[in-house]
DNA sequence: CTTTTTTCTTAAACTATCTTATTGTTCTTG
DNA sequence: CAAGAACAATAAGATAGTTTAAGAAAAAAG
């Protein structure tokens, strides 16, 4: 049996047990995705939990004016999904595409729950997973109520160096909550010192 | 025995057992606060989750600059906790303080683990409520990055329509990244239509 | 490898939001 | 209930960020 890359990943938080990986393992869909696809359109109520084994996503909503917001990237080893959608079983406003090919894991919902039916090790890892990221968000929070544009570019540069090189400044600019053109000033500003 | 609010408010996401009822129910500890007092303050540890059975607290910032950014409110069955210093051990850079007079019940984080570690109850139970804080702080980012202040401030009156009665302006200002000053304009423009 | 699409840059005019300062009002606390 | 502290309103001037538009550069797709 080939090594499964979402087993390999919970081992970083609290491995699982023969009996949780013998229910886990028949229940991931495997799917490969070429550049902007989608996994998520609004309106469709998100049923899954996706893992990136390769390539790149965002999340994102689309306003009134047509502007996007990305709200998510997700790279190799991340999860991705519309938690708000998936748990109170609503339409979601947001869009999961791929920024460059990917091949992901999905678990559908109904899977999900029957993980943590069967093996309280699916509530601990998924339990530290979303308390890590939920940490991550507040730093965003804090960072978005209390900074400058500038402030928010070079900690997205320092904090994720890899990332930066892969997607465009247009996707970092709508991730830190600026156009593209104010962003290319502040790079240029920061270039010329 | 009188009723622990706690168990109460687990029992709206997966009620507790007899064990766990047990294991929880000294490990529980009851505080009084009066109004400006903290239970964290920058350069701690947060070495505890805190439930608010009456009363009012934030958690915020205190920037270079002096300015308070506030992160979190927490108000009658809520939870409250600097969860990345909790779990990385960290020094906390927040500051956790009372608005009104409140009455706190505390766990601390050696009891926390041991409930972690002696009934999957609480992993199930802090797992679902950290995924609802996360649903909401992510529709925070949302509309920090996406609108201006008086869409936000005008979602904030909607969404805690009882808190906004409670707290000053400035704290709700402060919550949604602006001014107080700009604030009381926004204010004023939406009185005068 | 050529065409088409997307991205990046620049700049001027505009708008949202901040800063500072002042004043009256409302809470809090002794 | 009196004094001090915190809060709310207002306004002028300053700054950060947006909008629109256009051209050059880079990347993706055929």
């Amino acid at each position: 049996m080939k090594i499964n890359p979402i087993i390999e990943s919970f081992s970083n938080y609290w491995p699982l047990d023969d009996k949780a990986v013998e229910i886990l393992n028949n229940r991931i869909i495997e799917k490969k995705l070429k550049r902007k696809e989608f996994i998520l359109k609004p309106q469709e109520e998100c049923n899954h939990f996706s893992f990136v084994v390769k390539g790149c996503l965002k999340m994102y909503k689309v306003d009134e004016k047509g502007n996007q917001h990305n709200l998510q990237f997700a790279v190799e080893n991340n999860w991705i999904s519309d938690y708000g959608s998936f748990y109170n079983q609503e339409p979601s406003e947001l869009y999961i595409e791929t920024l460059e090919p990917a091949q992901i894991l999905q678990i559908k919902k109904n899977d999900v729950f029957f993980l943590y039916d069967h093996s309280p090790l699916f509530d601990r890892n998924f339990r530290i997973i979303i308390e890590n990221a939920f940490i991550e968000q507040q730093k965003r929070i804090l960072q978005t109520i209390s900074s400058t544009v500038e402030d928010r570019y070079l900690y997205f540069l320092k904090k994720y160096p890899n990332l930066s090189n892969r997607i465009s400044n247009i996707q970092i600019a709508s991730y830190i909550g600026a156009t593209p053109e104010f962003l290319s000033m502040v790079r240029k500003k920061i270039a010329d010192r």
